[in-house]
DNA sequence: TTGATATTTCGACTATTATCGAATTATGAA
DNA sequence: TTCATAATTCGATAATAGTCGAAATATCAA
């Protein structure tokens, strides 16, 4: 994995907005939700919203498929694992001993 | 895990020159850098170097032991490791077979 | 002490990112 | 068509974050 995307999905995470639309996403599940039961569940303007699932989207971390006139997002939870692949090995690479503990936690 | 705390270790770690100086800290190992071996390794100035250990040792996901004239950082594994929890755990919370595949990589 | 080295803090500046209303695009229904 | 709904894009502004030199702090050695 390129550390250019690393970023691009760590910064898609780390902002409170996002990480809870993300989380919302999450607990969704794969039907995914419209943009506007996103903007509502988590209090977000449609414009603001829009942005940030550009943002997400852009780096992979999530997807979007029309239906009528609504825009359907879902998590890409490859993408998503493929990130907490890229945490774990680069924390464990060469000191697998000192990530075993805490792991099962 | 507080998300605010997740947000702010995301954050840590959602800049390349930052990524780079922890990735670096990693493949030290326990016993740490000092911040001018870490400055040199990684081409930052010392100031702003300073300035970005700061905001990764706020937030836990590194520590730091004076030697001598030396600070010497090292990463928290463990905080480490918790970040990487919480991520799988936002990640399968309610669809674990999502998440399975994929793990392995 | 005094001087040299390692690092941090401060302050000013620059750059990046977030926010939101207004205008635009796309779809479906009458 | 025409109208209403869903969402996006645009453009301006506000807020946050990064950078770096100069000054300050801490430690060690002479």
């Amino acid at each position: 994995m390129k550390t250019e995307l690393a970023v691009d999905m760590l910064s898609a995470l780390a902002y409170a907005a996002r990480l809870d639309i993300f989380r919302y996403l999450v607990r969704i599940g794969p039907d995914g939700a419209a943009a506007g039961d996103i903007a509502s569940a988590c209090n977000i303007t449609p414009s603001t919203l829009s942005h940030h699932l550009n943002q997400m989207r852009q780096c992979g971390l999530i997807g979007r498929t029309r239906q009528g006139r609504a825009q359907i997002y879902h998590v890409n939870f490859d993408a998503m694992n493929t990130l907490i692949g890229f945490l774990s090995d680069d924390c464990c690479n060469g000191q697998p001993d000192l990530c075993l503990k805490g792991n099962e936690k």
